[in-house]
DNA sequence: AAAAATAAGTCAACATGACTGACATAAATG
DNA sequence: CATTTATGTCAGTCATGTTGACTTATTTTT
């Protein structure tokens, strides 16, 4: 038993948290993170796609010429998940794949016309979401905003991510030199 | 084609944002997100759960008394996957039901001791990130990230979420009066 | 009191996306 | 030539979500 008094059947009376506001913090991510991903998952039915291919194809967007094993590097799934979502969206003509040009072993990735257009759509509620809630918030909380998602990233990753971000700013093709993978979205 | 000129074999180019910087925020949240469940869901290997019961157990510790319409509500899944996890919290002895005592239809639902615990384990080293984070990001930082993320759920939930977060507070025991419910963790 | 509405539980069938672990192929590197 | 690397694949499993129809107990309404 807790410091708290439990009822004589057995049951728990609720939490008393240590620091209120944190908790909220933790739950409120839990609510906006459900919301955030919604709308995209929406669209993704009339595609027949799931969460996976979201991930997948906008990675590839935003970083044309990204390998295989950098997707696996980031998304942190096995090469059999992957390669069941990567399969179909290339079938169905959303990804190419192209043999790399200095080592033929890889599978360089690009979005086509429809992948790329896809990737738009799903992004764009996301984008107005962020923007709407960063406006409400205050302009200039947005500085404040992503310092405390960047330090939300468990340490390890925190300079990968970093430089994902910075490379994907970096808009040009990347299919001779291997560039920094990046981050996908929800 | 967008307005980007594409490659002549029909792949395109990345993408050149409207406002990096929210697209930066997208991303972070995933990433954020990411690593905000990796501990807990660590830890419910051991126990044989998965992230659905995390949620309910959550839910049921931060709202005694909750009843299974009040979860459904707010989880947003089928009667069917709730029921599934749900049962076996029961079984495995982390909730206990009990029927209402002004409408007896209704099944209330009550952490036992090792739900009380295993709720408590689950949410404390998602607690100590954001404390972590908070603190990195400056202290003051916190009332932006709260409103910043109050401000990402969706506007028809907003309110009721408010109302969850603060009965939240308001720890006692809800077995005679519904209580609104409250928020779950991931 | 009978009828309707509500809370919960259940059945059967199915889809998605994750997992494991072993193995195959092609190409690059030593 | 041997090894390592990048990728793909096979076969099977599990967790979590879905739908729609139906049952039971109970409360509310007529």
């Amino acid at each position: 038993m807790t410091s708290d008094t439990p009822s004589p059947n057995g049951r728990q009376p609720a939490h008393q948290d240590p620091e209120p506001a944190l908790l909220d913090l933790v739950e409120l991510l839990f609510f906006a993170y459900r919301d955030f991903t919604r709308e995209p998952d929406k669209i993704l039915v009339d595609f027949g796609f799931g969460r996976a291919h979201h991930r997948v194809l906008h990675f590839v967007n935003r970083h044309p010429g990204m390998r295989v094993a950098d997707l696996l590097d980031i998304l942190k799934i096995t090469k059999q998940s992957l390669g069941r979502v990567l399969k179909q969206l290339v079938d169905e003509g959303f990804i190419l794949q192209e043999a790399g040009k200095t080592d033929r072993r890889e599978r360089r990735l690009y979005p086509t016309q429809r992948g790329h257009e896809l990737a738009e759509q799903l992004v764009a509620p996301q984008i107005k979401r962020v923007a709407r809630a960063v406006e409400a918030s205050g302009k200039e909380a947005q500085t404040c905003i992503e310092k405390f998602l960047r330090q939300m990233i468990r340490e390890a990753d925190r300079e990968h991510v970093g430089k994902l971000l910075e490379t994907g700013k970096t808009h040009g093709d990347v299919s001779t030199k291997p560039a920094q993978p990046r981050g996908p979205v929800r």
